[in-house]
RNA sequence: GGCGCUAUCGUCUAGGGGUUAGGACGGAUGGUUCUCAGCCAUCAGACCGGGGUUCGAAUCCCCGUAGCGCUACCA
């Protein structure tokens, strides 16, 4: 059981959201917005909602949609409600425009995109800063409605009160805006359409959100958004900026610095919990040196005071340093079921390895002498596959350091191999060290040429493990084919 | 340009008026050993700069500097 919320919670239950924009697929950084959502609610018995930002009808798709959904299904951040779509609340939206536009909190604006861009450039020319310069501003209601009925397209456009504007961030602390330095937003496009703020605000409200977590790119939306909660007569909710994640280059993560989708991590090989786990520790740490934690202890340690402001880098390498400790926790069977897929794809699977398979149980072992020296599932395939098959080849590296010119020390290992039974680790330690003792040579001169017999590489678990898991029979053939290639290879020169 | 945010090892971070500035990833070295990985041990590695305040500042204040973000009839 958690404890009760902390101070940083307003009374009441806690609802927050997530509301990503269908425009491509869950990138990190949202995912990981979403992750902060989730662990809040969950610590504070809160109600955590999707709402899906598709009022850009230009880019957002459907196809989108079900990324972001499996994405976040992947991780294991569910939702409480929804998922909502905000293009069906456009009449709401609009509502709240019109309501404004009555109480002359807001106006009707005929400048036309053109007229706007040559002022802007115009100013910029001068060398100001460009505001929209308000010159619809006084435009009578009846000269508006008039025009409005001559066809004339018009935007709304909220008029920005003096002042300024102040929240109390939880996770920046004090901030503030002098609201002259903001224009008067564009509520309303010419075609009716809402834009951002105003539709964030309206569903928010309507959401009844009590905490907005969002990344700190949302920083200066803030006071625009509280000035219209101020102006609907709202109480706007608590905000919490979020650091962005960013790339090796300090910049904000993006496609240029390689992965930065979720479901491309997944098809990486990296476990969600692992994702997860690193993921919340990207700008936020419970203190006392923990890295490795449960979802539970997550919630429960989780406080947005404990989020720090700077933006973080997404360090791959720490990732994959978690995801070979959640490997390393995984049950053999466990890891089989996930890299089921993958064994098929490259033709490694079959029956007798499935469960109930007659060789699950062996199977089962090779998987468990391959899993602390595995990061990422991946690893797997690549290194079953002489265990699973007699197709694999010798790598030029593994040939280069380990084979010598000819296989007379081959043959004798073979004919002492031969004899030895029962054909145990101690066993053919036994033989294989008495046999280069016998014959004045090292231990190694054996054991990698041996290595390179048995899965054609340079590295592998010890050779006298995968010896015996391969098995007498496939053991002997595999040494006979590595004799037939040194032969061929000495008469080859 | 304007506005805003930020600043502790290469990276993620802990700490926060007096500490040998702690941990993790990565790196290096040594051990285990048949290789690699793993594991164990050890080491290197940081408070952006300048002024204040103070007996004492990495910590509080101010000023710089740098980085990042926003600056749309995108979200």
């Amino acid at each position: 059981m958690p404890n009760p919320p902390s101070g940083t919670a307003t009374p009441g239950r806690v609802r927050v959201r997530f509301a990503p924009s269908p425009t491509g697929f869950l990138h990190v950084g949202g995912a990981r917005t979403a992750l902060f959502n989730w662990l809040f609610a969950r610590r504070h018995g809160g109600t955590f909602v999707l709402r899906i930002e598709d009022t850009d009808q230009e880019r957002s798709t459907e196809e989108s949609v079900r990324t972001i959904l499996e994405g976040l299904g992947w991780l294991g951040i569910d939702w409480d409600e929804g998922p909502f779509f905000q293009s069906r609340n456009v009449q709401a939206h609009r509502a709240l425009a019109l309501r404004l536009l009555e109480e002359r909190k807001a106006y009707y604006c005929f400048c036309s995109a053109a007229e706007l861009e040559a002022r802007r450039a115009a100013a910029e020319k001068a060398g100001s800063a460009w505001k929209y310069d308000r010159l619809c501003v006084n435009l009578s209601p009846e000269e508006a409605r008039r025009r409005l009925q001559g066809g004339e397209p018009a935007a709304v456009r909220f008029l920005v009160p003096e002042g300024t504007v102040a929240w109390d961030d939880l996770v920046h602390g004090p901030t503030s805006f002098d609201s002259a330095v903001l224009e008067d937003i564009v509520l309303l496009r010419s075609n009716g359409s809402p834009t951002y703020n105003l539709s964030c605000v309206s569903d928010d409200v309507a959401m009844r959100v009590t905490h907005v977590i969002r990344g700190d790119d949302h920083i200066s939306n803030t006071p625009k958004q509280i000035l219209l909660y101020r102006a609907a007569g709202l109480e706007p909710p608590r905000f919490a900026h979020l650091p962005l994640i960013l790339g090796p280059d300090k910049k904000r993560l993006s496609k240029r610095h390689g992965a930065v989708s979720v479901t491309e991590y997944r098809d990486k090989g990296y476990l969600p919990e692992a994702m997860f786990n690193f993921l919340a520790l990207l700008g936020w740490s419970p203190g006392e040196g923990r890295e490795k934690m449960t979802r539970d202890e997550m919630i429960a340690a989780f406080r947005l005071e404990d989020i720090n402001k700077k933006g973080s880098v997404f360090d791959e390498q720490k990732l994959e340093w978690l995801n070979s400790q959640y490997i390393n926790d995984l049950a053999p069977e466990r890891i089989v079921a996930l890299v089921r897929p993958q064994l098929e794809a490259a033709g490694l699977l079959s029956a007798d390895i499935e469960e109930g398979g007659a060789r699950r149980a062996w199977f089962l072992k090779v998987i468990t002498t391959l899993k602390a020296r595995s990061k990422r599932l991946p690893d797997f395939v690549r290194d079953a596959r002489p265990f699973l098959t007699d197709d694999f080849e010798y790598s030029e590296d593994a040939v280069k350091r380990y084979l010598g010119t000819d296989g007379n020390r081959m043959r004798a290992l073979r004919a002492a191999f031969e004899t030895v039974e029962p054909f145990t680790e101690e066993a053919t330690e036994k033989a294989l060290r008495a046999l280069a003792e016998s014959r004045g040579d090292k231990a190694a001169d054996y054991i990698h040429p041996l290595r390179v017999a048995l899965v054609g590489t340079a590295v592998s678990p010890g050779v006298f493990t995968i010896l015996i898991l391969i098995g007498k029979e496939r053991a002997l053939r595999r040494i006979d084919r590595l004799i037939a290639f040194l032969d061929s290879r000495a008469t080859a020169t």
